[in-house]
DNA sequence: TCAAATTCTGACCATTTGGTCAACTTTTTT
DNA sequence: AAAAAAGTTGACCAAATGGTCAGAATTTGA
């Protein structure tokens, strides 16, 4: 029986709010050894596939980074796939929401600039996450064909549409939709996934706070003003 | 003696103009073997790669990808290492090179569409490439320190006199140089190391050259006509 | 043609990998 | 307090990994 609960959990588990699956009828005491130990595998595997790609990284090396036993880890995740599934779970609901609120009738510029400096400064807060879902897309994104083919394709296509209807009234120019969401992406996810060869360019130190704000004011402006968009 | 031939021709060696290495007193059909094999084993080398990363790679599925037994790899490459750091090689060459000729007496119209369109076209035809190089910068570059810390470094900033040159001339805005080729980079970039993300939300189906052709004018209007650049 | 050089490759090896599992320990529930 | 549930973990395992190497096979050059 416990076998089988484990197994039914790893999958679609999410890294807080935990405590209540395991002992639904428990006090609000129950798991939190266990929310505690999978946060932090989760956490341990979210440098290790970072860094060594999914199939480069060891469940031994997660055990170490976790400071747990390596069967330990197999206590709370199955499968070295089932830590991974669980780490690009976490990583997804980053990516879509800073866009989701935005519709045709706010104003392009203040919604495409805050867009823009949210993805930057998750590139910031969050360059590992973002390290992983680049690997995971440059490997052919085997365990993100559902959430592509679907909700990220609906995404697009529902921002798309906001995108057009500011360019039907005069707000924008007519810019292919899809490829100017891939050019906004690109060029604010590279401040974390190309990291390393952006701090060799500019300094050889940490990027800055500086940096950042560089980074959101050019693509900012590149993007407005190569859109047509009217800022003030 | 063969061993330390064979050591010391494996780090720096390209893939093709092998042949008078191993045989500088011999004839032109020498090292004829040695040339397809390596070359046959890099090629195979480029897809592992960029598949499954450094540290995913195995050897084993390298040497059956080119067709050759795992020992016979390691008669031409001593270590996975040393099959990397070829592949690298080889890539490195193409990435700054559409960039080189670009001086401050041409055009910045014409130049930095003929730069996109060059990178967008790399990302089409050498897709895999580009995925490596992302794997490696995104890993922490520990093969490329050298070559981010001084050539790219070194080509950066005598590119952003070109663009500083511009700007001053009032051919352009003064957009902060360094941001603006990572924009560049990052965005061209994108359709090779991004591609099943972006096959995934535009048709479901391979990219087409419609499909690059339109990230050429997406990427070139915004990019020139965000940093004031007039055309024609 | 023959010797030298190059190439090929099966077998081998120490180490590592992703797990498995039983026994023990700790925590929670009754 | 005792039983049940949850958590811990050393030892183990089959398979895989990056090599190594001696001998055989092929190619090259005199």
């Amino acid at each position: 029986m416990t076998e089988d609960v484990r197994r039914e959990e790893a999958p679609g588990e999410l890294q807080n709010g935990d405590s209540g699956s395991a002992n639904a009828k428990g006090s609000s005491k129950t798991g939190q050894i266990r929310a505690r130990n999978k946060a932090r595998i989760m956490s341990a595997a979210e440098e290790v596939f970072a860094g060594k790609g999914y199939d480069g990284a060891t469940t031994a090396e997660i055990a170490l980074k976790a400071g747990l036993p390596k069967a330990n880890v197999h206590y709370y995740f199955s499968t070295k796939e089932a830590i991974y599934r669980a780490v690009i779970d976490n990583i997804l609901d980053l990516w879509l929401e800073p866009f989701q609120r935005i519709t045709e009738d706010d104003d392009p510029a203040e919604a495409l600039s805050m867009y823009i400096r949210t993805k930057v400064m998750l590139s910031r807060d969050r360059p590992l996450a973002s390290r992983i879902y680049a690997n995971e897309i440059i490997r052919g994104a085997p365990i993100l064909a559902d959430y592509l083919g679907k909700d990220l394709r609906e995404w697009v296509a529902e921002k798309s549409e906001v995108l057009r209807k500011w360019a039907d009234k005069g707000l924008m120019d007519p810019v292919e939709p899809a490829h100017l969401l891939f050019l906004i992406w690109a060029s604010t996810q590279h401040y974390a996934d190309f990291q390393a060869q952006a701090k060799a360019v500019l300094h050889h130190r940490d990027l800055t706070e500086d940096d950042f704000e560089t980074a959101v004011e050019t693509i900012t402006r590149v993007v407005l003003k190569g859109c047509g968009i009217k800022t003030g």
